[in-house]
DNA sequence: GCGTGGTATCGATAGATGTCAATATGTAAT
DNA sequence: ATTACATATTGACATCTATCGATACCACGC
């Protein structure tokens, strides 16, 4: 493993490593898609606080956003995270 | 998820995503075993900053720890790795 | 027991991070 | 343009964390 190769891990494993993220991408997946509108609410968090995430994520390339009319809309970055499973299996 | 599983699953995240800790996950992992008296050179910090990321790592059930006369030899417990891949393959 | 060497803990410090209130920016309808 | 509302940014604060030097705690051989 590079050291840059580490270094970008580690970008993808500190984003997750929030429970506010985690469940942030946990909600994504299993939706297909979230609406930034509805992400306070169901987070219990502020709307700077939820922003603040949803940008951690998508620098970290585990995130879309897309806007559509007022509303920004996000989805997973299935890529990203299969970065991660290569970490952990079959690999040098 | 529930909350139990989150917190659970961001102690694995926390404990991963630090370089020195992701690359002594690797290094154990590739090497089977590692000997608590080859880190710190090999990662190029301190005895005690060696043996706190180790204990971070044992403490969420990453590596195991055992006592070989007066050495200490850590082995990474890979059903700890598979419980993340759970979460961002085929699941809830 | 005593000394030696490997490892863990303590204390201190600089830097990163999660949070929110306040404010700014953006987008669309009127 | 103006208004309304969705989202982002800023500033501030408390908490957490990575790091190291100093020191304490082992395990072993003598």
């Amino acid at each position: 493993m590079s050291e840059a190769e580490v270094d970008d891990i580690v970008v993808i494993l500190k984003a997750l490593a929030d429970p506010v993220r985690l469940r942030l991408m946990n909600m994504i997946l299993n939706a297909g898609e979230a609406c930034a509108c509805d992400l306070p609410d169901a987070l219990d968090r502020s709307q700077p606080t939820v922003s603040h995430h949803l940008k951690v994520l998508v620098e970290a390339g585990l995130l879309d956003r897309e806007q559509r009319g007022k509303w920004a809309w996000f989805h997973v970055r299935p890529e990203r995270l299969q970065a991660l499973g290569a970490v952990f299996q079959i690999d040098s």
